[in-house]
DNA sequence: TCGTGAATGTACCGATTGGTACAGATTATG
DNA sequence: CATAATCTGTACCAATCGGTACATTCACGA
């Protein structure tokens, strides 16, 4: 395929933290104008398929994140707890200590799974299974290692939605500590 | 204040739903009235400040709802394990076994946070607070018994993310299972 | 200096948004 | 039956939605 203006790829993180503040279908056209900077033409030009291509292309950068930055470590550390630890840190650091939101955390609550599902889907099985990976080559037994990382996985989520419900940023911190405690204790 | 006409109490349960499966932003006018089969003439009898109060009213009920069978009986039941146990037996079947979503949760990830902010953090709140109450009862020590309701209410929010995100409901019920190993463990 | 294609802003499209106005139907009360 | 209060559907409103069309501007190679 052939590359893409390097504008676009300027444009993507200002489109994620569009779509994580207000979700896939209230990131109008107006507000992602307004915050790019960019009128309609410059937009659709740089995305053709419009905001679905866009909320696209963010999907598949964070997807790329996640996989060079947690999973592929948390697969092939060999030193598996560190590996661990080092993922929880990156995950505080990602989500700014619960300042921001997972936005795929977002669109598996909306509408939206509908359009993504499978790549919503591949991002949390991707997390859990190189957790379980990570645990696995620490001692733990498959069944538990697997368990652990479903566990561990979902309460980021929660942890997430509830700093945001209770305009704590630092429940995050909080939550992540308990769950490095759980998975390395 | 005086009593609603009597439609208005029906409608409250179907609005639920419909805030559950599109969202506050995404709840349209026009699925309201699809859902409920009426006319925006109805609606806004019943409700004459529009969605915003709709989606107060539906507030309002799911605060109530929780209070009485999930708060109070966790602050007052002498027996705290049982009451614990009953209260996550109660949350299985109301999010019914994760096919439902939480729709305090969902706001509390979008923008209508900042219009019931307020509400939203009362309802998580009480939530923690009801199962510190308990857990302190059952001979926790208070600290402890406040960080592991935390990490329990946390942990339900993203048992329900991660359950419709895997589009495998019966995760939820997985998760709430860990969930009461350690409360109770 | 010119030409060419990419980049961009703007006007516009039909559809839909939340909300209002109001006339007519329905219901309860005398 | 008559009257009044409560409901309810429909037409309508300005604003906004995602998206298209297109004329203009810009950067750059020949």
């Amino acid at each position: 395929m052939a590359p893409r203006p390097a504008g676009r790829a300027a444009l993507i993180p200002i489109l994620g933290e569009v779509f994580r503040e207000h979700g896939y279908e209230g990131a109008s056209l107006a507000v992602i104008g307004a915050r790019t900077g960019l009128g309609k033409g410059s937009l659709y030009h740089a995305f053709p398929g419009g905001k679905e291509e866009m909320a696209s292309a963010v999907l598949a950068e964070i997807e790329a994140w996640f996989e060079d930055n947690l999973y592929r470590p948390l697969r092939e550390d060999p030193d598996p707890r560190a590996a661990i630890r080092a993922s929880l840190a990156a995950t505080e650091t990602y989500f700014r200590s619960g300042r921001r939101v997972c936005l795929v955390g977002v669109f598996a609550l909306g509408e939206v799974r509908d359009r993504f599902g499978e790549r919503i889907a591949r991002y949390f099985a991707g997390w859990r299974d190189a957790l379980t990976d990570a645990l696995a080559r620490a001692g733990r037994p498959p069944g538990e290692a697997r368990d652990l990382a479903e566990e561990a996985v979902a309460a980021i989520q929660g942890a997430l939605v509830a700093a945001r419900a209770f305009d704590e940023p630092a429940m995050f911190g909080r939550s992540l500590r308990r769950i490095e405690a759980r998975l390395l204790g």
